[in-house]
DNA sequence: CCAATTTAGTTGAACTCTCATATACTTAGG
DNA sequence: CCTAAGTATATGAGAGTTCAACTAAATTGG
C-alpha cells in the first residue's frame, strides 16, 4: 500500500523542493555570472584547495566533491582547459591520476569566494534564526545518515571556505 | 567586508548541500529507473494533472512547476513526443499555448507516483521526527519568502500527489 | 490609430550530467 | 607465475538546462 503524503506533508514537501531549488539556482546564477563557473566546479576547486599540496587523487576528489567519477573527469577536463587544474600521473599506482589546483585556479577561487559566501548568507543564513540553523543542521544529519550510513560525517560535504 | 562562515555555519552549510543533493539524486534515479523520466518532468505532469481539464497555459505551468519558460518549452516538446502531453492553441490570446495532459500522460503519472512517494518518504519523512518536519516547514517558508517575497505561498511548489 | 513596448512562447547553440563502455593497471588465487 | 577479478579513470553518446536571440501577438500612450 502506498503511504501517500497527507496535506501537511504535501505542503512541507513542496516547500522543501521550492526552497532548495531556489537556493541552488541562486548559487548557480551568481557563480556563473560573477565567476564563469557552475557551483559544482566551485566545489571541486574548494576541495582541491583544502588538500595538502592542493593535490588529490581523482577518486577521492570525486567523493569529497560529491561527484560521480565520470562527472568529475569531465569537469576536470574543462577546468584544465581554463588552466585552473592540471592532471599529474600518479607514480605509485599507474592507473591513478592526481588533480592539482594551479595558481590561476587558486586565484579564480579566491576571486569567486566572497561573492559566493555572500549569496549563501543572503539565501540561507540571513533568513534563519540561530535556533533554526541548529535545527536544520540536525535535520540534514538525519538525512545524510539515512541515505548513506557508511559515510563518516564530514566526508561528503559541500563547501564555502575562505581560500 | 566578506562575512565568512564560521566553523559551525560551514559544517551546517556543507551538510545542507550534501543532504539536498542526496535527496535530489535519489529522486532522479528512482524516477529515471522506474518511470523513464527525470524529476522535473514528473513535476510538470503533476501540476498539469491538478489543473482544471488537465490543461494549463505554458507560462502558468512554468511558474507552478518552478521552471523557466525555455526549460518548460523543451520539456513539453519531449513529453509531446511520448504522447504524454499535447499543445493546444489558445483562442483568447493567440500568442498563448495550452499544455494538456493526455490520458497516456495521466496513466504514466499514476504509474510513477507510488514509487516516487515511497522514495520521498524513505529519504526525508521517515528519517525525521514530526517536530523536525514542522521545523523544516518553517525553515523552508523563510527561505522562500526571502528569495521571492512576491510569490503567494503555494504557488511555487513542487509535488507528489495521489493522481 | 499607430509606434513603442511588453508579453507569450519557441528555438538553437553551448554546456553539463548520466550512463554505458572501454582501457589500463593492480591484486588475488591456484 | 599467470589468469581472473577488481580498481582507477577516461570517453562518447544521449538528454536536460541555460542563455541569448527571435517571432508573433497584445497593450499602451500619445
Amino acid at each position: 500500500m502506498t503511504r501517500w503524503l497527507d496535506e501537511d506533508e504535501q505542503r512541507t514537501w513542496r516547500k522543501f523542493m521550492t526552497a532548495t531549488q531556489l537556493i541552488n539556482e541562486a548559487l548557480d546564477r551568481q557563480l556563473q555570472r560573477d565567476a564563469g563557473m557552475p557551483h559544482t566546479y566551485y566545489v571541486i576547486l574548494v576541495r582541491l584547495s583544502e588538500a595538502p599540496g592542493r593535490t588529490m587523487r581523482m577518486s577521492e576528489l570525486a567523493t569529497r566533491a560529491q561527484s560521480s567519477q565520470s562527472r568529475l573527469s569531465h569537469a576536470v577536463a574543462r577546468l584544465e582547459e581554463r588552466g585552473w587544474v592540471r592532471r599529474e600521473r600518479c607514480p605509485d599506482d599507474r592507473r591513478g591520476n592526481f588533480a592539482v589546483l594551479t595558481d590561476e585556479g587558486y586565484a579564480a577561487l579566491a576571486a569567486a569566494a566572497p561573492g559566493h559566501v555572500e549569496e549563501v548568507r543572503r539565501t540561507l543564513f540571513d533568513v534563519l534564526e540561530p535556533q533554526q540553523v541548529r535545527e536544520l543542521d540536525e535535520i540534514c544529519s538525519a538525512v545524510i545518515h539515512a541515505a548513506d550510513p557508511n559515510t563518516r560525517e564530514g566526508e561528503r560535504e559541500t563547501v564555502v571556505r575562505r581560500p
